[in-house]
DNA sequence: CTGTTAGCGCCTTCAG
DNA sequence: CTGAAGGCGCTAACAG
């Protein structure tokens, strides 16, 4: 149904060979003939079609991005920053919601490929079982061997032998830097509410914190590290277990800001006061801190920055065999939700 | 660089043809002779090139999302709809960010159309201008053209011969029934921040605010109406202007609940306590609407829901000529953020 | 049940 | 500078 290039050729009076050097221009064609060209294209509402011409090239002019959910702001703040970069190189960003379900995932990889994908950048913290990491690596490269490039983006490489690029966030450092704040502050007894098990982010911000604990020669008080996954909600049960269950803490280190803002309700239906009976601290530094009550400390995550350095992984100039890692450094943001604790 | 089907089927000793048909399973085909075939495809972990396929259908199983900014929660939750609904329907889901830049906007949708995308959802407000419609209906027409159906979401048609489907909110609704709420609490005085000038939305909302207080026989004080974008920051400033030019008001009501967690940080920044020395309501009843405090009372408008209508219009059987429109109801959530006015 | 043939819409030689 | 021809990878007839 469409135009096709043979109709606007038709329509000009020429060969479709000539119409395609007007739409390509690149290669000389007699400026007569060129406007009569371009007068078609135009009457006939013309646009080429991105298959024919993907088949072609054995390129699409897309990037794929496989994250979890678009709606989560940290996802939404990479996605931002890998749409900008992508548009600059004229390329269309595919958005894939993986609901975190590694199945879904793979099925978006497989597609993604199937469209010739110039590049896939994969967002998210991963799954830490072996059966996992081996499915990815198999994934990996069965990517590049269809010649799609591959960023991993918030998670670590799955295997030193496993093609593509890595962004990677240094999320020890920065969980280090908010509990030494803590502690600094004077809390000793410190609640961690930390994302779902078995994540690669997961496991990095709860290393930083029991690191940065051990240093000061702290010892993790396990009742007070609780798991749940990095939304509002988890935060919010998480809290009001811990408070049920009578443990006594000063302050409350989350995953994440949501995790954070849940936190926050849930002691304030306790009656406790922020940050004069518990201190609340973020990671990731989203949007939302600043509406929470009082504004949460938290560390700031470059995510803009970080998706457009996968881009920039993706079509630089190191497009061989080499894989290269690029670590974003974060930092500590110390807002109102956190204080010394309570004397007595 | 990728394998080809051709590959395959010389792998497995068979024709083109028959790897066709077992990867398409619509067709029988010897139960030994699949399963050589289905190993050689194992083996040379082959993927269908999407593109080959869409040159024969005409169709590429993708839905295109044009909208202003993915990051922003109110078309997440669109997009999140979209996504879900689209994925039922075994399409990929392209997102696009338009920056609220209609050139951007136009881009994408040649660039989808080239891509002969099954359906184009257009996401958010749209200039009132006359100049974009005309060329907003000409778009459409295109796209109808190449077999891509066309949905607008969150926005009216451009005119009664552009062809679309609309799935519109019933935004004057529910900003009737907030400021009723807001009047019925007894206030008098109301401030209201509107979205950006000029937008189908904007105009909606502030529609509805003026009728609600014409009908309570209430004069709209025009000092009070502050215009600024969908943004927090727009919110703190807006009320921060009205502060500083001394006008009095006990209520105020946001385009948005961005624009009110603005408000909230102005005016507690001012000193004045919310709800007891001023109310503040916003709408979309977006997730931050709770991590605000106190929690905002606001418009519920259901996001995903208008996703996935979206969807369903443009995959529907009215697959016709005719234009069907769907208007979704808001609602009214009251939370802690508005009561009445101080006395005296 | 399976192979052969033609062609989707475009671009890229190769001639002219 | 322009036209004709072939083929990208796949599938839908048409034979067998």
């Amino acid at each position: 149904m469409p135009v096709t290039l043979v109709e606007v050729a038709a329509r000009a009076g020429v060969s479709p060979a000539t119409v395609s050097r007007v739409l390509n221009g690149n290669y000389p064609v007699a400026e007569s003939t060129r406007q009569r060209v371009e007068e078609a294209v135009r009457e006939l509402d013309y646009v080429v079609n991105a298959h024919a011409r993907a088949l072609l090239h054995a390129t699409s002019g897309i990037v794929g991005v496989v994250l979890n959910d678009a709606s989560d702001p940290f996802f939404a703040g990479i996605a931002r920053g890998i749409q900008g970069a992508a548009a600059e190189t004229s390329r269309l960003s595919v958005i894939c919601n993986s609901e975190g379900d590694p199945e879904q995932e793979f099925a978006f990889l497989d597609l993604l490929r199937g469209h010739r994908a110039d590049a896939v950048i994969l967002v998210g913290a991963a799954p830490e079982d072996e059966e996992y990491r081996a499915a990815a690596i198999a994934r990996a490269k069965g990517l590049r061997s269809s010649g799609t490039r591959l960023v991993l983006c918030g998670r670590p490489a799955p295997g030193d032998d496993a093609p593509g690029d890595v962004v990677t966030i240094d999320n020890e450092g920065g969980s280090i830097a908010i509990t030494r704040h803590l502690v600094e502050l004077g809390h000793r007894r410190i609640a961690y509410v930390t994302g779902p098990d078995g994540r690669s982010t997961t496991t990095a911000r709860l290393a930083g914190f029991r690191a940065a604990l051990a240093e000061a020669g702290l010892a993790v008080d396990e009742n007070l590290v609780v798991h749940g996954d990095f939304s509002r909600q988890a935060g919010r049960e998480a809290v009001e277990r811990l408070l049920a269950a009578g443990h006594d803490f000063t302050a409350v280190l989350a995953a994440n800001d949501l995790v954070a803002a849940g936190a926050v309700s849930a002691l304030r239906a306790a009656g406790r006061s922020i940050p004069d009976d518990v201190s609340v601290a973020g990671y990731d530094n989203l949007p939302t801190a600043v509406d929470v009550w009082p504004n949460l400390t938290t560390v700031h995550v470059p995510l803009e920055e970080i998706g457009r350095k996968a881009v920039e992984l993706a079509f630089g100039p190191g497009n061989a065999q080499e894989t290269t890692v690029v670590t974003v450094p974060t930092e500590l943001v110390v807002r109102d939700s956190t204080a010394g604790p309570a004397t007595g």
